[in-house]
RNA sequence: GCGGGCGUGGUGGAAUUGGUAGACACGCGAGGUUUAGGUCCUCGUGCCGCAAGGCGUGGGGGUUCGAGUCCCUCCGCCCGCACCA
């Protein structure tokens, strides 16, 4: 008997699918496409097992789909721009991009023996010239079209390597690298426009119904769109030029609760007062110090200064209210000044008890009594009537909102305004390795486009990565150019862009990867949008946010189609890879093939030491909890590795991945091997023999019912079911012993179902079984199967029958029995009857082909 | 604080969406094949109980002929965001 040996076979199918080019993509317009699309690697230099998962799952629904007659795009690259190499080359002293194009190539290796469907004739990196001078043609068009701009902005800034770092880069205040303190400065820094957009992408949200919720729910607090009321507030005790104050809010209607004013530090009338008051700079600058962290921000006290400055009520003649500089006021959002009402908003609240600021309720509950309704140390934020507020006086919140703001407005003191938490995305990095932005500043022309013609804007080889600062902007000649305006002596910009630009256009780059445009007009409107798109929730907010802005701006400036704004029409988020953990005696970490089971469980050292078991989580270096792609393949094979990473647990939540589940995965792709090896079928296309007796009419039956059950379960996401379908089926198989026409028959189709099922999932070891199985074309891209009908149904079914809700019997009866045949069956089952008492059934339920459910 | 999700055997997880709870896998147990171990094959395995039977989907309550599924309430865990006015 030969043994299934995935040595010789894996190889040799991964050849023959290359041969047929069987993914080479090409348009089509006779067949219906799908597009299908992981998020594309960091090429860090090693694949792990996370990414296995992700491809491995693209790659099901990718030969699924090309086996339901899809014209399948599935596409591979590189999300190669980006610090990591930066830092290789700092402490390596190698060229950023030889360090990621090795990687590449390592990786690319690594990639292989998995046996993907992918179209590598497409694959590109970032960091590709090619690719670059389209995004840097992209900006220019977005510049073009008003949806770039340059300002002013504060960054985190690192005084010792003299670059910018971003908000998840400072820790405590300081450095993740260098460890200074970062200090705030201004830079003029290149932004995107994305909140021009961001009530279309707040609204399209609604409409991308195959993207799970959380993300949905996510972008939409990202966004964070509120409706309030901006108005003035006239000022007394002000420096010159503030003699008014700006506030926003969304709750107008509580207005006659306010009690005080406050500003944000970095206010513009809080930077003046600074600006001749030492105290209050001081006062400032220990605001702008805390909320670094998210552990400071919790539990930060409130803090405040009076400023000595009043402001009159617009609504209530002579009444005064302080203004004060608070550090729970941002900046950022609406105008970077409030009014408090310390009733009705738990701030508020906090602030003006330890300040001794009044409190006044404006809003009771309905079941309160107004007169005496007050608010001691928590603030009242829920429904109710106004109180204390002159006109507003028992009126809904919702009616006093819109009745101040119809008197500010018609006052000429304020108006509705819509606010949104989303800000626009600067993308300047004082980086290397990234796409330079490609642009022009001339002493005479100003900040001007570069010519598209003189596109790239390519990167120099030769840069000092050695020391701090950015490489490009002390280049000795990289940045001397002429202006393409004037021709004199002019800077090229030496920011390059955020890497997050490039991975925001990526996936319509696939669809003409080489063309000398961004896009290709007929090419993207025949591929996009992408059908499928699975990867990590981490990229929940900002890459698919960025994505949908970038198809937007594309659309606007002609490189997509219209209807390609929501480039993704479904998303799959999937779960990571876990490991248990294990530790020594002296709690020193311990990779898994460090241990051993132990005689009655748990685990040992290899020396039979003792290791403590810590919980299965995320594989990390620095637990030591990872096991190797490439070790897993080389002792079990591409396919065990991804049988087991599909089974087990659902697609969407975290897997555990454990070597007995690996070993379990091996032996059963070995175990419908032997079984096919002992089975001595018919040959290829014999026909079904008259008669077929039960045992086997029963396993052509659970075939059918796999492929019926198993095509929802693809269909689905639901890998984990799909495979449970197929143990099932091989269990069904070993049942049958060959022996007459009926049953090799019968067999013979089963064992050709099983192979067209499993093909999605262990493709080397499908094609194996089927070339074994006497078929010369290949299993890769052959017709899925369709389940026979006649045998889906069984002419009689099983019915549990209960009485009073509890399971007492069983009964066999034909499918088209009325209730009144079931309901005698049912009474008659010894089991009912015993427990139905004197009295009898008061009454009986039947569901028919469901359930009996005898009521005693 | 807000938003989202989850809670089912020793473990990972199923349950046709209101109709037999525990599919499938791991683990464990018994038996068989094998010189032995592993592989492999068969059977068993929610809990309590000798049994009859009872109990059982985080706790409590409700709706229903019937609830893991729906409603109320409490508890616990995970993820995301956050002094967002």
């Amino acid at each position: 008997m030969t043994r299934y040996d995935h040595r010789a076979a894996e190889p040799k199918w991964r050849k023959a699918w290359d041969e047929a080019e069987l993914f080479r993509a090409r348009v089509d317009p006779e067949k219906p496409k799908y597009y299908v699309l992981e998020m594309f690697p960091y090429p860090s230099g090693r694949i792990h097992i996370g990414h296995v998962r992700n491809y491995v799952m693209g790659d099901v629904v990718a030969r699924y789909k090309m086996a339901r007659g899809f014209n399948v795009l599935h596409p591979m690259g590189w999300d190669a721009f980006g610090m990591p190499a930066e830092n290789a080359a700092m402490e390596r002293n190698v060229h950023p991009g030889d360090w990621t194009y090795q990687n590449i190539a390592v990786m690319k290796e690594q990639m292989a023996p998995m046996g993907l469907s992918l179209d590598w004739s497409r694959e590109f990196a970032t960091c590709d010239p090619e690719y670059y001078a389209q995004q840097q043609a992209l900006f220019l068009d977005f510049l073009e079209a008003g949806l770039v701009y340059r300002r002013k902005s504060v960054v985190n800034w690192d005084p010792v390597d003299m670059t910018v770092l971003a908000n998840e880069q400072v820790i405590d205040g300081k450095g993740w690298r260098s460890g200074a303190q970062v200090e705030r400065r201004e830079l003029v820094q290149w932004f995107f426009k994305i909140t021009e957009f961001a009530d279309e992408l707040l609204s399209a949200i609604d409409g991308l119904e195959k993207w799970p919720d959380k993300v949905r729910a996510m972008q939409r607090n990202w966004i964070g769109r509120s409706e309030g009321l901006q108005f003035s507030w006239k000022t007394a005790g002000a420096p010159e030029g503030f003699e008014a104050l700006e506030v926003y809010t969304t709750r107008p209607d509580t207005l006659y609760g306010a009690s005080f004013c406050a500003v944000s530090a970095d206010h513009p009338l809080a930077v003046k007062l600074a600006a001749s008051d030492p105290e209050i700079a001081a006062f400032c600058d220990e605001c702008r110090r805390t909320g670094t962290s998210e552990e400071v921000i919790q539990t930060a006290p409130k803090l405040g200064r009076d400023t000595g400055i009043t402001v009159d009520h617009p609504l209530i003649p002579g009444k005064t209210l302080p203004v004060w500089i608070a550090n729970f006021i941002l900046m950022d959002y609406g105008t970077g000044a409030i009014f408090g009402c310390p009733a009705h908003d738990q701030r508020d609240l906090d602030f003006a008890r330890k300040y001794g600021l009044e409190v006044v309720p404006v809003v009771a509950p309905s079941d309160a009594v107004a007169a005496s309704f007050a608010v001691a140390d928590e603030a009242y934020v829920g429904p109710g009537r106004l109180i204390n507020s002159d006109f507003l006086d028992g009126m809904s919140i919702e009616d006093a909102k819109a009745a101040v703001a119809e008197r500010m407005e018609a006052a000429g003191q304020g108006e509705r305004k819509v606010n949104y938490r989303l800000r626009d995305w600067g993308v300047s990095r004082q980086r290397y390795w990234g796409c330079p932005i490609p642009v022009v500043h001339c002493d005479a022309c100003g900040t001007v486009p570069e010519k598209k013609e003189n596109l790239p804007v390519e990167l120099p080889r030769d840069v000092d990565i050695s020391q701090p600062g950015n490489p490009l902007d002390r280049h000795p000649t990289w940045k001397h150019v002429a202006c393409p305006v004037c021709a004199a002596d002019a800077r090229r910009e030496t920011d390059t862009m955020d890497t997050f630009v490039d991975s925001s256009w990526y996936f319509a780059r696939f669809t003409a990867p080489r063309a000398t445009t961004p896009t290709e007009p007929d090419d993207a409107a025949y591929w996009m949008n992408v059908d499928q798109y699975i990867g990590g929730v981490e990229h929940a907010i900002l890459h698919l946010l960025y994505s949908r802005f970038f198809a937007r701006a594309m659309a606007r400036t002609g490189h997509l189609p219209d209807t390609a704004i929501e480039p993704f029409e479904a998303l799959f988020t999937q779960g990571m890879v876990c490991h248990e953990t294990y530790q020594d005696a002296a709690g020193k970490w311990l990779a898994p093939e460090e241990v051993k089971s132990a005689e009655g469980g748990g685990w040992v050292t290899l020396d039979g030491a003792p290791v403590t078991t810590g919980p299965s989580i995320k594989m990390s270096k620095s637990k030591k909890n990872v096991v190797a792609p490439e070790d897993i393949i080389e002792k079990f094979g591409a396919d065990t590795a991804r049988w087991f990473i599909m089974s087990d647990s659902p697609p969407e939540r975290d897997v555990e991945w454990t070597a007995a589940g690996a070993e379990a995965a091996n032996r059963f792709l070995n175990r419908v091997w032997r079984l096919y090896a002992e089975a001595d079928l018919p040959p290829a296309g014999s026909d079904a023999p008259a008669e077929i007796a039960d045992g086997p009419m029963g396993l052509r039956r659970a075939a059918h019912r796999a492929v019926r059950d198993l095509t929802g379960d693809i269909e689905g996401f639901a890998f984990n079911k799909a495979i449970a379908r197929l143990y099932e089926l091989a269990a069904a198989i070993s049942q049958v012993k060959a022996g007459d026409a009926g049953a090799g028959f019968a067999l013979r189709e089963a064992f050709e179902l099983i192979a067209r099922l499993m093909s999605p999932f262990v493709p080397h070891f499908a094609e194996e079984l089927w070339a074994s199985l006497g078929h010369d074309t290949l299993l890769t891209g052959a017709a899925w199967p369709e389940p026979d009908p006649a045998l889906l149904e069984d002419d009689q079914v099983l019915m549990p029958v209960q009485v009073n809700g509890k399971k007492r019997a069983e009964i066999r009866v034909a499918k088209t029995a009325s209730k009144e045949e079931i309901e005698a069956l049912a009474l008659a089952e010894d089991g009912v009857r015993k427990h139905l008492g004197e009295n009898g059934p008061r009454k009986v339920i039947v569901v028919p082909g469901r359930i009996v459910n005898v009521v005693a």
